[in-house]
DNA sequence: TTGTTTGTACAGAAAAAACCGTTCAAACTA
DNA sequence: TAGTTTGAACGGTTTTTTCTGTACAAACAA
């Protein structure tokens, strides 16, 4: 087999293997495979390239490359002279995997509190009118305590997503830079 | 207003933002909503409850309580005397965000790490193959690197989820069992 | 055994999304 | 200024997903 075919298709299983797994981050595997893509060139691409690579209209570049920014998964870049928008994908997977907390779970986290606080407070002026049976005031009561635990637990999601922003995670679950020689064959 | 509407509204907005932040787990809206509502229901339920607490057939009932099961959400219960299954949602929440990463991330890991193991033998092989240009070497040089990174950052991810199911990260950022009373006016 | 109940497989309908071509505003060029 | 180029907004189309009703297999009841 022809060694460009090879290196082609070493690359191949990787960039499927991130489309099929970027649901994870709330992206379709289009944007997976644009960004694998992104990830094996050594170049800063611009809209037309990638619709080049991959196929597609330049609007789905568009915006799929909006989705992966939105993410900080890739980054704008500049080189001198080319007036087209460069696109590249962020280099620190570590920071990556953090920046999705920091927005999508962190803004989950803040819509859930929200909504507790309201209802809590909504629960809690139940509780004080005294035009309220006796069965359902128990009733609230419950439903007070589950809205506890859940602020709880929401107050405590926010803890994690600090403790990844400020890096105290590495702390626990340090990065091992190993290195490792490929032709280690060692298991 | 009455106190049952009152009461009604107060689950509805709650389950109503559960239904827009389930995508974080990779389920649709209809079956947060379906988790929401078992969640407010101090009983387990039957897939018939759930068709009529939600206006829905059967058939989605079983589908989605199924992807909640997969994700550990909800679990089995049991009744004398009931012949139906009986559902209901898993009480502890930080274990709910636990099976998470052990179920979904921990196969999306899985993957990847075989993919990388593949495709890293292959460029090896590359390497050790005396009819490749030199400047082939280097382009494949540039993706052992790439790979060995991306296999480091999934063996982290790996110990990262292992620090969760050994629940090695409650020393890091603790649950706080503040149990607030409602009550309470400060900010 | 036969009749009933229950959960799910399956195929088609309905709803949602991904995607494309066109168009347009903004930025740059000359 | 006028002419290009670029990225994205907007409708319309295609594809995918979600949901439903029917049908069926397994478990239970008598």
């Amino acid at each position: 087999m022809d060694g460009t075919k090879k290196l082609e298709k070493a690359r191949e299983r990787i960039i499927e293997t991130i489309a099929q797994n970027i649901h994870l981050y709330g992206l379709t595997p289009s944007a997976g495979r644009q960004y694998g893509t992104m990830f094996f060139h050594n170049e800063p691409l611009t809209l037309d390239d990638m619709t080049e690579e991959l196929g597609m209209s330049k609007t789905s570049m568009s915006t799929s490359v909006r989705a992966l920014s939105d993410l900080k998964l890739v980054e704008r870049a500049w080189k001198r002279g080319v007036r087209k928008d460069l696109y590249q994908v962020s280099e620190d997977w570590y920071q990556s995997f953090i920046d999705l907390f920091s927005i999508k779970w962190r803004k989950s986290v803040s819509q859930h509190s929200g909504a507790i606080r309201k209802s809590l407070a909504e629960l809690d002026e139940l509780m004080n009118d005294p035009a309220i049976s006796e069965e359902l005031k128990s009733e609230v009561m419950i439903d007070i305590d589950k809205l506890q635990y859940m602020r709880a637990y929401y107050e405590w999601l926010d803890r994690l997503i600090d403790a990844f922003e400020d890096h105290d995670i590495f702390d626990l679950v340090p990065i091992r830079n190993l290195q490792k020689d490929s032709s280690d064959k060692s298991k």
